[in-house]
DNA sequence: GATGAATGAGCTTTCATTCAT
DNA sequence: GATGAATGAAAGCTCATTCAT
């Protein structure tokens, strides 16, 4: 390669494009531009548009994994875990504001425009939460009629939007800090076993 | 009658056309199709293809403003409040599938290809939670602690992500009910005061 | 239609295009501006670039061979037959230049990009030699051991070689009439029996 | 060696290539895999593709005119060198299939994309036939009447048709070696002179 | 001489929107 | 009010050609 890897900086390219204009609307010369490429030079990495935005999602969405598990493995009390990742998705979404917008929008219409298209790497990502539950319940820690399965869509689910609206909304009286505390909070204690209280 | 006019034929098959192949995807013929009208009929109702969408948003969400503030009304203890606000979107989304993903779809990019459009229709039901949590508060029943802010979006977001997957997935091990049920318990359990329990 | 007819107005203004500059060199553009419609236009009345090349073919050759059927209708001797098909092809080269190099450049190629397409519209013009060449045969005015299958192919190459570089080069020094003599002469000559001459 | 250096192998690439694909769709790319160099290696040894195309044509057709006239040449009598020609030129398509198609196909599209470009190696060719009837009709073989260049053409024309169809249909009732014959044959009687016969 | 990554002009096709009927 | 044929701007993608290594 002459200078820097093009992947990665299309990739980067293509979060801050897709982030302020959305996929559809988002050409490929602005990425192109924004990457200081040439149009043609997208099509050595990429095969198309969509496939950038898989691309983008897989690998992203993979470093998180990878943070996020890391973090999670050096706790054990299942109740702190579920901190853990509350706070981590939060803070991700504040310091990663383009990517956080593309992942949370084009996670809803991704299977519009690519029906074959399994997400495989979100529902790793979500994962670790039931994952979670799972441990807590084991332990007698988490309530045993809770599923896993709604758990981890509801807690997700209850992060992402709160990340979502505060992301847009320019003014805020709490911090990104606060949420997250206030979520898992509310989260931990609606499923703790009685004898806990 | 209204529902025999144009305009809400129009509507009906834009919700319709945008679930099956999403907003950009969907063309104006499709709609006009789906609609069995001609497409320059459609320009006679709408200004440009995101009016349809902006016009499908604030009328359906504000149909579903109105029930689900009927309901409500009806209750007074909060939590039970909280638990109906679970249940009717749930069954919503269960029973207008289609309605459903436009709204949870388009409802994330909007802002991408509208600018300047503030969804206050959006507003105003998410807002309904935050009213219910101010008056549980009010009531002390409700940790004074309480961001109502986070919470009318943890809420929300909890049950829509939820309610997402559940239309997406073909087999279920748990009914819509079921998960509205827990989600509402969780969160009500999760922010009572300590006394209650 | 608002005006004439939109379709044959594309056909001829393909016609014209191609025999300019080729079918792959010509531009959509080019062969709208030709037709005074616009570039979309095209597509209302064929299906890509492609679908225009194959629709001249059918319907140009098409009314060639009911011209030349006619013709030759109104024969019962066979080298007649002959000479009038020659006459006719050569003419039809002569009084439609455009048309003609369209059909040999286009006829020699297609089978290149249009690996599906079965040419059954000059199958059955070249077939017509062939019907000539089997009654002559029947009638023992032909000789016996000739085959059809070949007679048909040289004859309708002979001709058309003939004429493709006529229209090609600028002087001649012989009209395109006597082409057509010389060469239904040789063929019919070369293919009588022996106790004809 | 000749035939080991890069220029042969871009060559005979390129025939492979423009058999498979036809001019137009065929790659740089296609042919530099085809030969075994890399993309930007073909520019060292031509100016660009069409340069590539009119080589490959002088150079195939000078081989083949060398051929023949050295056959043709140890025969004295008129007809039997027709008959030489006929035969080598179908057992060449034969056996060259891929330049057969290439030098039919791209013979008759050549004018179109080549505008300057005087294609006199295929005059040379075709002059050999008319030289024959010179030849032929001084020795009083052959009728004065006859117009040697309308004769080259079609003789050349129902050779190179004939083979052209031969070549792309999959099953024959007939060889190539006795089309050839037939074929000579009916232009030999076709052309005699009256005492002859 | 050889390479192949990079370039960017160019073209087919789509589709929201218009407007004559 | 209703129609749908016609428009033409816009964009994804291709590929001949270049040139730094």
């Amino acid at each position: 390669m002459r200078t820097s890897d093009k992947h990665s900086k299309i990739i980067e390219a293509a979060i801050t494009v897709f982030a302020r204009k959305g996929f559809f609307s988002a050409r490929i010369s602005d990425i192109a531009k924004e990457a200081q490429v040439a149009d043609g030079t997208i099509y050595l990495y990429f095969n198309n548009k969509y496939d950038i935005l898989i691309s983008l999602f897989e690998e992203e969405i993979g470093k998180i994994i990878l943070q996020v598990k890391l973090l999670i493995e050096k706790e054990s009390d299942p109740r702190k875990m579920l901190q853990i990742f509350a706070l981590h998705h939060m803070q991700l979404m504040e310091e990663q504001k383009e990517l956080a917008e593309v992942l949370q929008m084009e996670l809803r219409q991704s299977n519009k425009f690519m029906k074959e298209y399994r997400n495989t790497k979100f529902i790793e990502y979500v994962d670790v939460i039931s994952a979670i539950i799972h441990k807590g319940q084991q332990e007698g820690v988490f309530r045993k009629t809770l599923l896993p399965g709604v758990f981890k869509r509801a807690f997700f689910g209850a992060l992402d939007e709160t990340s979502r609206l505060w992301v847009l909304s320019p003014d805020h009286n709490y911090t990104i800090v606060e949420a997250a505390k206030q979520i898992s909070d509310i989260f931990i204690s609606g499923i703790m076993t009685e004898n806990q209280s």
